[in-house]
Order: C-alpha cells, then sequence, then structure tokens
DNA sequence: ATTACTGCAAAGGCTTTGCATTGTA
DNA sequence: TACAATGCAAAGCCTTTGCAGTAAT
C-alpha cells in the first residue's frame, strides 16, 4: 500500500517533521508486514536494506509514528516483554496465544467493540483504546485436548 | 483472610518449598492490599515490618507465588511497564485508566467472560486467561469533556 | 542557513541471577 | 545435616537519551 505511505509522509511534512530515508524505509518495512512486530524485528527488516540505519532510530521513529498515529503500538505476547508495533490501517487485532504450541489466533474486533460499548453504557466512561491478549489454547491444540480427555468440552477459564 | 496464607503455606509445604519469614510476611502484605501492586510496592509495604527483606527475594517469591498459583500476575497500566500481582482469589479484575487523570476504574470479569464465552464458541478455542487493558475517560472526566463539548454523547472508539 | 534527524554509546528502569551465607525441615 | 532460600551486588533485557555530526527544507 504506497498510498499509505504517501498519507504518512504528507501528515510528516504537515507538522512539520522531515522526510528522511530511514522514516520512508521504515514506512516500506511495515507495509510488506502488516502484523505487529516488535522494534528488532523491525529493525532487522530494515538492515537487510539499509545496514546503516541504527535500532536507536528505529525506536525514536516507532515512537513518533506512534504519537502520530501512523503506527499502533501493542502488548502482545502473554509475558508482553516488547512492545510491538504496526500501520494503523484496518480494524484493530488481538490475539489468543496458544500455551501449548505458541501459536497466535486472531480476534477480530468486533468483540472487543461490543465489550467496550457496553462497558461506556454500563460505566458511563468513554474508551479510547483497548488491549486484549488472551491465553489459552488454539482451536487444534483444543481438538487434541479434548480428545484426550485432557480438557472439557466446554472451557472459557477467564476468571 | 487468614485462611488464604494458610492454604498458601501448605501448598508450598506439600510441594517441597520452605515456609519462611519472609514468604508469610509478603502472604501477609498481599492479603491486607486486595489490588494489584507492583513488586516495588508490595517490596515497600513488606520493608515497614521488616527491614531486612530483599527486592530480590520479592521478586523471587512473586515469581513462585504465581507457579503456583497463588498470585496472578497482571500487565494493568497502558503502558506495560511493570508487573502487577494480587492473591489469586475472587473474580479477575481488568482496568479502564483514565488518560485525563490517571484514575483506574475497575471492570468486572463478566463482561470479559462473556467475550471469552463467544469466542470459545466462534473460533473453537479455549481460554484460560485473559488481560484486558482499556484506556479512555473515567466517568467524571467524561462528564466535563462532554459538558465542554470535547466528547460526543457516545464513544466506543476501540477501533 | 536552520534546525531536525541520525548513529553511537552510554544510561535508565525493571527484572533476573551468581554467589556466599543463613535458616527451614 | 542437607539443601532450599536469602541478601547483596552485578548482570540482563528492552528502551531511552546525550552528544556531536549529518542532512532535509
Amino acid at each position: 500500500m504506497p498510498h499509505l505511505i504517501d498519507e504518512a509522509e504528507t501528515l510528516l511534512r504537515e507538522r512539520g517533521f522531515k522526510v528522511t530515508p530511514q522514516r520512508t524505509l521504515l514506512l516500506q518495512v511495515m507495509a510488506g508486514q502488516p502484523v505487529y512486530l516488535d522494534a528488532d524485528e523491525i529493525y532487522g527488516l530494515a538492515y537487510t536494506q539499509d545496514a546503516s540505519v541504527s535500532l536507536a532510530t528505529v525506536y525514536r521513529t516507532l515512537s513518533l509514528f506512534a504519537e502520530l498515529g501512523i503506527v499502533t503500538k501493542r502488548y502482545i505476547e502473554p509475558e508482553h516483554r516488547r512492545e510491538v508495533f504496526r500501520l494503523s490501517e484496518g480494524p484493530e487485532q488481538h490475539y489468543l496465544t496458544c500455551v501449548r504450541c505458541g501459536k497466535r489466533v486472531l480476534i477480530h474486533a468486533d468483540l472487543l467493540n461490543r465489550m467496550a460499548r457496553e462497558l461506556v453504557r454500563r460505566k458511563n466512561v468513554s474508551v479510547t483504546g483497548a488491549c486484549a491478549c488472551f491465553t489459552g489454547y488454539c482451536p487444534e491444540c483444543t481438538g487434541d485436548l479434548r480428545r484426550g480427555g485432557e480438557l472439557p468440552d466446554h472451557t472459557d477459564g477467564a476468571r
């Protein structure tokens, strides 16, 4: 989506920031990988195209992009060790991480949006952002475990 | 709840771990503060009762307790900088953090449980844990901003 | 010509770990 | 008496920052 990149660069200039080769490169890298990546992964991808980029610039750029709304910053691993980023395009993504095989199951935003609306109604708050991380078993592992009798037929488990 | 403490100490002994004054102290401290606290806060509370406890022991103990299920470990701040812990008793707690005043609004578990059940139904996964962090405005700030015309009457905003 | 941006290296914040010592069982 | 647990200090991991040099406008 070169469109997204152009928009981001226009936004940068409008706000008085400069469009540097590093910034363009990071936009390109992220546009080619529309999933959440951590700073080091983004740095790695960028590095293969330009070995002169530095990790510090990656962090600074991602931070600026997050402020401008160009990227969305999240924490999705169960251990939340690292920040992850992706271009802010399309509906938000949430994940369930399988504790057995490590696979991530994408959870579309509508469920969380419904929850947010309910929250607004019940608590009279407003919601500007949400981060939901589930742990559990992916469909395959759930099937395996049920067949093995290690899981009941229905589990929600979220205390 | 001295009951909880006894159970935890029994569990420790059953599993071959030792019941030390530090472990008992941390259990007492957490039983007196049934909310999520970070390691430093727990250390601070313990320190007032026994200045010889060390932060390293607090971390080691909380980690052991988490493995044994005695405490629940979570990340609740929007920035997820620190881990927070509380005794694993009662329904799970989730929060909305107000970006204007910093206050935390407690979100009861039922909303998230419903979401988890829906997830189980739709995706055929099983859910063993959930971490939801919302950002937005607390009821007071929402009211202020609506009166000032800075917020529409209804916002959910969770992309 | 400005002034923002970059790379480098060092520092920061939170958490973990090695090691000698202490204390529970 | 054994061996787990502790305190201390150092190290680790991810992220941020100071500074001098570089480059976009």
